[in-house]
Formats: C-alpha cells, sequence, structure tokens
DNA sequence: CGCACGTTTGATGGACATCAAGGATTGTGG
DNA sequence: CCACAATCCTTGATGTCCATCAAACGTGCG
C-alpha cells in the first residue's frame, strides 16, 4: 500500500486529528501494516507493548480474563479506533486481548518512533487524551450500568451503545453488522447467556427486536429499548 | 504562597514528572489556589470544564450521580491527583462532583493556559496520557468485580484499595486514614449499607478489621482480606 | 432531654444464576 | 443427499444471594 493511501486512511482518525499533510506523511511512512485474518488475536493480554495500532477496516472485540479465568468483553472497536495505544505510552503489558471478527488491517509504530513523532507534532498527544477519556466516560457509565441496573436495562443499554457505534439503518431498523453470540452479549453485560436468550425472546415476540431470522441482530423499535433501558 | 512553594508541591506530582525548573515555574506562576472547606464540593458534576485542578492537601470523594438519582463513588484522590483535567481537554462538562472530605487545597489553570502550557512542555501532556490509563485500568478491574464477583469479595477488595493508596500502617493493622461510612462503602461496591453492615460485623467478629471502636477502620488481617477478595 | 443520623439485625421476597435437557442450525464426510 | 458432530440457542425447574422492608439501638448535639 503506497503512502498516499495510508494518508487517506489516517486523515479521518480522531488522533490525527488537526494535522497537516506534512505530519500525516511521516506518520504514514513510519507505520507497519498488520493483517488480523477474522477469528485471530492482533496480540496477547500480557504481552510486552512493543506497538501501538489504529485500525483500519474491520472489527475487533476487547476481550479480558481475569484471574479466575472469566472473561468479559470491554469493547468493540472499528475502523479509527487506537488498538493498544494506552498500554504504549504507560510502558505497560497489554491489559486485554483484542480479537478480530472479520479480517482486519491496523496501522501499527513502534513505541519508540510513535514518541518521537508525537513530541513533534503535539496535536496528536491532546487528541489522544481526548479519546482516551472518551473511554473513561464510556467504563464510567457502564460502570454505573452494572452498578445500579438490572440485566433487562443493562442488555437494552448496550445493544443501543452497539447501535450507536456500529449501526446501520435498514427498512428494518437499525442493524448491527457483525455477529454477536448470546455468549458475547451475555459478557458484555455482566450475565449469562440464558439471561440473555430469555430477555432476547420475550423481545423477540414483543417485535423489539429481531434477532432469530439472521445472524444479524436488528432493533426494530429503538424506542423502545431506549424506554426499557432508562426505566429506572 | 510564593512561587518556590508551588514549585515544590507541583515538583512530585505524576503530570508534572520530568519537567525541568522553568516549566515547573511557570506552571506555579499560572496557577490559582483554590480552597475547599471539608464536606464542600470543588465543583458540580454538569459545570462546564473552565478549569482543572491538582490536588495539593487533603483527600476527596468523587461522586457521581445517575439520571434516576442515585449515587455512586467514582473513586478516591488525594494528594497530586489531577481533578477535572480529562474533562477540560475533551471541553465537555464535569461528569462527578468532587467532596472535599477533609480541608483541601488545589492548585487550578483555565482551560485555554493550560492548553498552552501543554503545548509547550511535551512532557504534561505524555504524563497526563499515563494517568489517565491508569485510571482506565482501574476502572476495567473494577468493572470486573463489579461484574463477576460477589459483595463480600468486592468489599474486602475495595478496603485494600483504599489501605493501597490511603492506609496508613499503625501497630494494630492498616488503618483508613478518613471517615467512611457504611454509605460510602455501599456506594463504591455496588451494594447497600445493609449488606455491608452485616459483612463488616461478620469481620469484626472474626478479628479481621475493626470498624466499630474508632471512626476509623482499621484491617487487622489483610492477609485475611486478600484471601476474602481473591476467593472465587 | 429529644431529635437526627448512622448503624445493627431480623424477616421476607425477588431477580437472576445455576442445573438440566432438549431443539435448531451449520458444516463435514461418506 | 443423508448421517453425524459440533455449536449455539431455548426453555423449564430449582436454588441462593442479596435487596428490600421493618424496627430497634446507639451516639452526639442543639
Amino acid at each position: 500500500m503506497d503512502t498516499e493511501t495510508r494518508v487517506g486512511l489516517l486523515k479521518p482518525v480522531g488522533l490525527f486529528r488537526s494535522l497537516n499533510g506534512a505530519a500525516l506523511t511521516a506518520l504514514a511512512e513510519a507505520a507497519r501494516e498488520h493483517v488480523v485474518p477474522r477469528g485471530e488475536a492482533m496480540f496477547q493480554q500480557g504481552d510486552e507493548a512493543t506497538h501501538g495500532y489504529v485500525l483500519a477496516w474491520g472489527r475487533v472485540r476487547l476481550d479480558q480474563v481475569t484471574a479466575e479465568g472469566q472473561n468479559i468483553v470491554i469493547r468493540h472497536l472499528g475502523p479509527g479506533d487506537m488498538v493498544g495505544m494506552v498500554a504504549v505510552f504507560r510502558r505497560m503489558p497489554f491489559p486485554a486481548t483484542p480479537v478480530a471478527l472479520e479480517d482486519c488491517m491496523a496501522l501499527g509504530w513502534g513505541a519508540g518512533r510513535f514518541a518521537e513523532l508525537m513530541a513533534a507534532y503535539p496535536p496528536i498527544a491532546q487528541n489522544a487524551i481526548a479519546a482516551v477519556g472518551g473511554r473513561i466516560e464510556e467504563l464510567q457509565s457502564r460502570l454505573q450500568e452494572v452498578a445500579t441496573q438490572r440485566v433487562e436495562q443493562r442488555i437494552a443499554a448496550t445493544l443501543l451503545r452497539l447501535a450507536n457505534q456500529a449501526g446501520r439503518k435498514t427498512d428494518a431498523g437499525v442493524e448491527i453488522p457483525f455477529a454477536l453470540s448470546r455468549q458475547d452479549l451475555a459478557e458484555m453485560t455482566a450475565t449469562t447467556l440464558h439471561t440473555v436468550s430469555r430477555t432476547l425472546s420475550a423481545w423477540d415476540q414483543e417485535g423489539v427486536v429481531d434477532s432469530r431470522r439472521s445472524s444479524h441482530l436488528v432493533i426494530r423499535q429503538p424506542h423502545r429499548l431506549v424506554e426499557i433501558a432508562g426505566h429506572a
């Protein structure tokens, strides 16, 4: 892939907002391409954070396993999202494993090289803080959810969040454009696949969502979900 | 307070690590002092983030109220911690309210001025990212706890975390050096004060903690708490 | 004193995990 | 094209952790 194409990929990325052409070119030239086939991990939780990435195409699920072996889904990532950058800045091992849900391509930079680039182009750091701050807010709101809301509300909130981040509008409603098993949803909402299944079944029957027909879930009545999510 | 004293306060702050004297002096001169008496808030959740702060003395509890009026404790802050900085970077309203648990003093900077300083002294941005990354990790681990562990384990983990952040070693054990109501602990662990009370009562009787004698809780057998916290 | 506030402790119930078993869908090899 | 695994999903029965409801108890303070 040539530099120009890469610049085109980097331009709309939040992390690189308000950088001039020279900066983008420098970044593009320093980047290494990193192709990850569907189902594989970009790296493993616990690995040393030698490289940071920006996702160019595809979708990634960020998993974390607890000391006791339980799995929780931290978040989903799409094109333009940073992957592993925070760990690089902190010089700490990666705290989670990013698993490709589709064939993915990421651009990566070595830790040292990226630090140089960041020093040379200050807006990167500002953007990084803003991006990381966004994650904090999301985590805090999830913490609030798990702490104070019941399962049904959490599932609704999670579906809405996914729809916001990656939803595609169709005539039937909003479609979540990747496979999403009950197990996945359970790990996102801190519950079991059984409860998720029961809840979705009920919503299916009420016509709120369509989770049985295709492998991609469709939200048919977003306003109902909002209602459920907000109903203390 | 003169500039030199301020520089002394700023020097050990993580956010300003590896800054030279000139930078620290510039920061110290630009800072505004902000005294907050015990029990009052530094600012209110929802306020516009015009200033960011670094806590110089005292302890602060960071509260967030949900849309439904429930209160949850995000975290506790001590000397050297950033307060409201992330909101400033993001140009968003403050997402939480910091309440002084003791008489506090913070140094604050206006958003615009701080941005200038950050551009002039790049290490600040790097340190900020590292600090914010640390918060992310803490939030993720709390999310994991709330999602996968039971109340008793969460209370144990919370006490240990508080002891780590602010504990004082005494001959009787590790003391948590500020008042900590059952309600506070409940909001930190996502449970009710009733359950906290029951749990602490049990631990009191087993001699694991001493929560009844003084107003400051004392952990008498930290290893037992570690055991309880880790016991899946 | 008497009121306010935090705490303790008991009784009850409900939300949800767990246990259990069967059904649907997809892919694979004969 | 069918048999068969292998997954994933659904649905029922049971159990339990913990929230909720309720009431009494200490303790400090105006």
